[in-house]
DNA sequence: TGCCGGATCCTG
DNA sequence: AGGATCCGGCAA
């Protein structure tokens, strides 16, 4: 079975954390000047809605966030640290704002550097600025039904979860356990989060 | 216009 | 544990 098929748009235009989970096992791949680079998603964080106080949607619509605003199945990548780029995934109908940051990724042939981290992982598949607002349905950077079929949801003992990373300023929305994990993998970036069933909140809004 | 702090990573 | 180092958001 030929699992390369690209996620279409309707994949994204869905509950964030549902679409954060079911991002894991699946192929991101970016086209570049040096050819194909390409990873296997195994790291996911959900940022959902206007009143999510670690989501940079929290402010209000600005000329950075407006992409987070706009129709799902498109690329956000912001510049964070003076250093590093960070890619996410919009989510949900045009107007409510919401995304799936990708924190690591099992690398596959020809990647090079480390994929562990949302900054590295960028620097490996060589995502910057330029990316911001491409189609992940499009040319340049897509993500593929990588393990499963694109409507197989990912089974539930292979799940992790835990808190968000880096957000500990946002209060109550820090400890939301809207982080997801490929359970067991090793390309998981640190620390790795507890691995114990999900609880009911995690789609609480 | 200036200042503060960040969805991170590397080094010591 | 602390520094790097740019930029967005907000106050003035």
């Amino acid at each position: 079975m030929d699992l390369t098929r690209k996620l279409p748009r309707a994949f994204y235009n869905r509950p964030t954390c549902q679409v954060a989970i079911d991002l894991l096992g699946r192929r991101l791949v970016r086209a570049g000047p040096d050819g194909l680079r390409a990873g296997r998603i195994v790291e996911t964080e959900a940022y959902v809605g206007p009143d999510d106080r670690a989501s940079h949607a929290s402010r209000g619509r600005t000329a950075r966030t407006s992409i987070m605003f706009g129709p799902p199945g498109y690329a956000y990548v912001y510049f964070i640290y003076g250093q590093h780029y960070c890619l996410n995934a919009v989510t949900e109908p045009e107007g409510f704002p919401a995304a799936v940051l990708i924190r690591a990724l099992e690398p596959e042939a020809s990647v090079p550097g480390r994929t562990d981290g949302p900054g590295r992982l960028c620097r490996a598949l060589g995502i910057d600025r330029s990316l911001n607002g491409a189609d992940l349905t499009g040319a340049w950077l897509w993500i593929e039904e990588g393990d499963r079929p694109c409507e197989a949801p990912l089974p539930p003992e292979q799940l992790a979860t835990g808190r968000r990373i880096g957000v500990d300023y946002a209060g109550e929305w820090a400890a939301r356990p809207w982080r997801f994990c490929l359970r067991g993998s090793r390309w998981v970036s640190l620390p790795r989060p507890a691995e114990v069933p999900a609880p009911a909140s995690m789609n609480a809004r």
